[in-house]
DNA sequence: CAATCCTATC
């Protein structure tokens, strides 16, 4: 072992700090960090450790290790024996030992019990024994009878006490072990700052951990890296950003835990560029092999939507965890590739268990695409597990049935779980979804009456709801009560909502004025709200002017330039979707294809736009090239549409290229006749597909449910849910 | 180190 064991004295050279006390993380953090120790010390070959064990009579040299060995190895009785000549020759047990001899906890505290002489030694390794399995309020119990004996807590014991407050969440004790500190002039001590500093932003009180850090006269890495991941953990990612800068400008070396917190504040941020100066330095640096530091860059490069970057590292990985499997689900979730997270999910479970996260990822997922089966799946894995209330997990079921259209297992689910805002909300995207504005707010109001609260989300849902039924007026009123009446001050989002409000029902001046009059500067996204309410009602110039407002500041998403790009298309412009096309191409970017998936016999079927390399291909362009002919014989044309994916084709080929149609027609082919067909698609569906879709309900007599991102189209006998009104002006 | 519900566009 690195160091022997001795009473740590109060003024050490602080390069020798961080190897006498624990790193004053959270308790989790505390058992990795013995972990490290502990494969420090096993290292050497199994075989070897063993003959070292079986010959020993007793090992002078270090006896510590020694006993830690026999800990490691479970020869408990030994190790017991082991201990008992230990504290007859008066040889003090160090840190690590007494964090081996934990782990039978009921064992140490026998022989702690049983001591002759216990010096303050003895009294760590029992009380952060105590912390180490979780029992932090037996560990705290023992350090106050500890002081009661008369023997004074030092500063390992000082650290690992703020630490076991931390765990305990007791700011109280917490704030009076701080003065205890000062008093005793520990607080000079780095760890014991240190821990102070964890232990003060993981409480929320971010501001006491600054004010311990800044008063340091000192720091080392740890004292950064708490600082950094306490402004993280308080959703301060500006700060952590600029506490890493100011820490590298100091000529301080970063560690694992430091950059695994400052690549969440870049992932927070969508700091792609410092995330890539951040990977470079890992890899040179050798921390890339650190799992924590592999799985935050897959988080990282997912959310700057770099998903082949964060695939990349994933498969680099070469021992995946959990979260590795997590975080690589939710980022292609994140980036409109549910399918793939599926199938991921679905080579997870080969190796390892997936945890409650996991499964809220992965039906976040399942939601996305409609994936009914595979979510009802979870669900029941969840139930068998006991996992079902954990966490997100009820939410997550939640909004699974209400996205999968399904309302009865969803009104089931809600009933059984905990009703908080967020479950309320889901319901009330039902409603949005299905355009149903006026029951949105008769939702609302119920949840009133029981006693909820709503949040900024609850009104974001409640605007959406009443702009996609055209209730202009509520959706006014609803929005100047948020906060006269409830307090929230509307956000960007909202302003967008209200735009969208306005501008789809056509009052484009006030949607126009109303951007001008916000207090906060309009992003891309108001503008995009405008550009969008131009392009449904045909006004070229307000929408160029909209576009120029998108395009100063955001020329990275491809949203906005299929927003133009259909803009333009609708108003019969065709030179300039070419030139938007270009600038797309400069850009380097390209736009999802359509995508549709369909779910026959409990396997989901994906079909992309144009999609020829099914298996039943042949089969299902044969069934729609049928429909064509009887829809033609009964005077309906397919209208013109889709221009972004328009390809040089006949217009037989196109009719049979979309998405959910080729969906629609696997459904019909393999299935029973009257079995109602699902499909979820990507993108929203065009009025052609609309009005084939409807045809196809009326002669086959099936039901047939579309859900596209905007909304849910129920198709029976020739006539959809949506009123024809879901897809008016989409050209 | 990973997590549900959120506007417009894909």
């Amino acid at each position: 072992m690195a160091f022997s064991a001795k009473t740590p004295r109060i003024l050490i050279n602080p390069d020798h700090r961080n190897l006498l006390h624990p790193k004053p993380y959270s308790s989790k953090s505390l058992c990795f960090s013995n972990h490290r120790k502990v494969r420090e010390i096993s290292s050497t070959k199994p075989h070897q450790q063993l003959s070292v064990l079986n010959t020993a009579s007793f090992n002078t040299q270090d006896p510590n290790s020694h006993l830690h060995l026999l800990c490691l190895h479970g020869r408990l009785q030994k190790a017991l024996s082991y201990f008992n000549s230990m504290q007859e020759l008066q040889i003090p047990l160090d840190e690590d030992a007494a964090v081996a001899m934990c782990g039978d906890l009921t064992r140490a505290r026998l022989l702690f019990d049983k001591m002759t002489r216990r010096d303050r030694i003895s009294w760590n390794a029992i009380i952060s024994g105590y912390f180490e399995n979780e029992e932090c309020l037996k560990g705290i119990r023992l350090f106050f009878t500890m002081r009661e004996r008369g023997v004074d807590p030092d500063l390992m014991t000082m650290t690992s006490v703020i630490s076991a407050c931390e765990s305990l969440g007791d700011e109280r004790l917490g704030r009076e072990m701080h003065g205890y500190v000062i008093v005793t002039g520990m607080s000079d001590d780095v760890s014991v700052s240190n821990s102070l500093i964890q232990m003060y932003s993981s409480l929320g009180h971010w501001e006491a951990a600054e004010k311990v850090f800044d008063r340091m006269e000192w720091r080392d890495v740890v004292s950064w890296t708490a600082m950094i991941s306490g402004y993280e953990n308080n959703v301060l990612p500006d700060k952590a950003v600029d506490t890493y800068r100011t820490m590298e400008m100091q000529g301080f070396v970063p560690d694992e835990i430091t950059l695994a917190s400052v690549l969440s504040a870049c992932a927070c941020l969508g700091k792609l560029d410092m995330g890539i100066k951040l990977h470079e330095l890992a890899r040179r640096a050798g921390l890339i092999s650190y799992i924590i530091v592999a799985n935050t860059l897959i988080d990282m490069y997912s959310k700057c939507k770099c998903i082949e970057k964060a695939l990349e590292v994933f498969h680099n990985i070469p021992d995946k965890d959990v979260i590795s499997w997590t975080a690589i689900i939710l980022g292609l979730r994140l980036n409109n590739r549910c399918f793939e997270a599926l199938i991921f999910f679905r080579q997870m479970k080969l190796s390892l268990k997936p945890n409650s996260v996991t499964l809220v990822s992965v039906l976040s997922a399942c939601a996305r695409i409609g994936a009914l089966m595979c979510g009802k799946e979870i669900h029941a894995y969840a139930l068998r597990t006991g996992m079902g209330l954990e966490g997100f997990l009820p939410n997550a079921l939640l909004d699974m049935y209400v996205r999968c259209g399904r309302m009865e297992p969803a009104w089931n689910q809600f009933n059984s779980q905990k009703k908080d805002v967020a479950a309320w909300n889901i319901l009330l995207t039902g409603y949005a979804q299905r355009g149903q504005g006026t029951l949105a707010v008769e939702f609302f109001n119920r949840m009133l009456e029981s006693n909820v609260y709503p949040d900024e989300i609850t009104f974001i849902t409640l605007l959406c709801a009443c702009s996609k039924s055209g209730m202009v007026t509520e959706g006014l009123k609803c929005f100047h009560s948020m906060e006269l009446e409830y307090g929230i001050t509307p956000n960007l989002k909202h302003y967008a909502c209200v735009v969208d409000l306005l501008g789809r029902a056509g009052q484009l001046e006030e949607a126009y004025e109303f951007i001008l009059e916000m207090p906060i500067k309009p992003d891309p996204a108001i503008w995009g709200a405008l550009l969008n309410a131009c392009r449904i009602h045909r006004q070229v110039d307000l929408g160029e002017f909209a576009a120029q407002h998108i395009f100063e500041s955001d020329t990275r998403s491809i949203g906005y330039y299929v927003l133009l790009c259909n803009f333009y298309a609708d108003n019969g412009k065709w030179d300039e979707v070419a030139k938007v096309r270009k600038m797309m191409k400069d850009n380097e970017l390209t736009i999802d294809p359509g995508c549709s998936w369909v779910e026959v016999k409990g396997k989901i079927h994906a079909f992309l736009s144009g999609d020829n390399f099914h298996p039943q291909i042949n089969e299902i362009k044969a069934a729609l090239e049928v429909i064509y002919e009887k829809m033609k014989l009964a005077g309906l044309d397919s209208p013109e549409c889709d221009v972004i994916n328009e390809v040089e084709a006949s217009k037989a080929e196109i009719f049979c290229g979309h998405s959910e149609r080729l969906g629609v027609a696997y459904g019909l082919i393999n299935t029973a006749p009257g079995t109602p067909i699902w499909v979820t698609k990507n993108l929203y569906m065009c009025q052609s597909c609309h009005s084939t879709i409807k045809f196809i309900s009326k002669i086959v007599r099936r039901e047939i449910s579309v859900r596209d991102t905007e909304q849910f189209h129920h198709f029976k006998d020739g006539v959809c849910s949506c009123g024809d009104v879901g897809i008016l002006g989409k050209g």
